[in-house]
DNA sequence: GTTCCGCATGAATCGATAG
DNA sequence: ACTATCGATTCATGCGGAA
């Protein structure tokens, strides 16, 4: 049975308490600056660097030296130009040591429909990727796809195998569905990743469809490994976590959206 | 009959014999830092801004004010982790008062292949769009596409809320009506342009495929505009500005790949 | 058990107007 | 002049209930 823990507060003052060098991976949605301000009280993007840089320093402290680090983050629009504060916060991150060993690129196939006079839709977000070490942990082949529908539809294929997956362990019968895998060549998939949003009720704005965390547990965890979210907001980490049999621990400011995540990640774990 | 002119040698110096105030387009793939050595003599990483930015204040003397800058341009892997010499372009540039107006992401479908041990294939390339003022240039309908399938399904049986203006319960005030899309046959696209690489026979190493410069032209020129590629390589650029109509200078270095532009052009055109 | 179909939902941006 | 608020604009998907 996995570890599964939610705390509620400031993840800066809650980090303090987790033990050091004890997370495998660090994967998160921050809270883009002046989005949502409505639901959400995001920092200003003119201090956003100054903002983050704290917490990802008590990150740097809990993270396995193996370990990786994902931010989900988007620049928004600043009267009529992109605004900086993500270019900023790669170069401090590095400053403060942490190497930039990739940026993932997450094409949002469903995104907000919308018409300006110079610009179209945003339709992809970026997925940085920061590690402590040039040597890291990396399971390359467990996130695999078909070599047919490559270019399109890799949501489809990775919800497939994660559906043969779990029935394989419980047993059930899902013969043809496995069936008609076999023979299927797998490849190793690129650094673009196409994910629908989830449109689904979850009660909380920020929309990380599951197979975002999915993608990256597989890839930088093993099983029983530690995933630490500290921004969770609806809990979508957790719930790629418990699925995936992996240790995992959440925070959110908000009480209400944390009551949220552990509510959805229970029911998760019992359709298990 | 539109004018092309080619020229070989520093574009540092060719631009200088351009008048100011009298493109509608640049559109380029410079050298990459330290790329291809072997053809192409690419300023090194850590030099790259200070080698571009002269560059770059000339173009922005012959641009007109409503003009656009797109730069196709994507980080190496230097000792384990991506290189920032591309964020501290954009930073520079905006400090020379150009607008870092949009990052689109040019989705390579059939990127090299290969195998690393902490990272994937990079399918995907940054353009890059600068501009001088915040108003500019744009056809955004001469680039529409065609709805997605889901449209006729979704279309044909309209509920009561598809007839009227229905806001978002997740109070980011954002509403639509569905029927406005009744009938539609072509959308505006997104920021995320999804075309394969061409490996064709064309003598020279860095290849944009035609359809990413025939995007941008149409997008941003009219007929008869006048397109500049200051690094044209293998011409791909003129070759979309004369199928277009459009009139074209294009710049290289190398005296031979010049001469593969230009005969490349030459072809094509008699082919119109 | 499987497919079909209806439908709510989502990290937005700009320009005009008002304070 | 500078800031706050408000209205206008427009797609594609996964989910859940029905067949």
């Amino acid at each position: 049975m996995n570890k599964i823990e939610n705390y509620v507060g400031d993840c800066l003052q809650i980090l303090k308490g987790v033990d050091s060098e004890t997370i495998d991976l660090v994967i998160t949605s921050p809270p883009y600056a002046d989005a949502r301000k409505k639901q959400y009280s995001g920092p200003c993007a003119d201090k956003y660097v100054e903002w983050f840089l704290p917490i990802a320093e008590e990150i740097k402290r809990v993270l396995k030296p193996t370990g990786t680090f994902i931010i989900n983050i988007k620049e928004k629009v600043v009267s009529g130009e992109r605004h900086t504060y993500v270019l900023e916060l790669i170069q401090a991150m590095r400053k403060k040591q942490w190497l930039w060993t990739e940026e993932w690129m997450w094409h949002k196939k469903n995104c907000f429909p919308g018409k300006w006079p110079n610009r179209f839709r945003d339709s992809w977000e970026r997925c940085l990727q920061f590690n402590l070490q040039k040597k890291f942990k990396m399971n390359q082949d467990s996130v695999r796809v078909p070599i047919g529908d490559w270019a399109e539809g890799r949501l489809k294929n990775l919800s497939k195998t994660d559906k043969q997956r779990d029935n394989s362990k419980s047993g059930s019968s899902f013969g043809k569905n496995v069936s008609n895998w076999v023979g299927k060549k797998l490849v190793y998939p690129t650094n673009v990743l196409h994910f629908a949003t989830e449109c689904g009720n979850k009660k909380h704005p920020a929309a990380f469809p599951k197979s975002l965390p999915v993608f990256f547990i597989k890839l930088f965890t093993d099983k029983d490994d530690l995933v630490l979210d500290p921004f969770e907001g609806g809990g979508t980490t957790g719930i790629a976590a418990v699925e995936l049999g992996r240790n995992y621990i959440g925070i959110d400011l908000d009480e209400k959206y944390s009551a949220i995540a552990q509510e959805r990640i229970k029911k998760h774990l019992e359709q298990l």
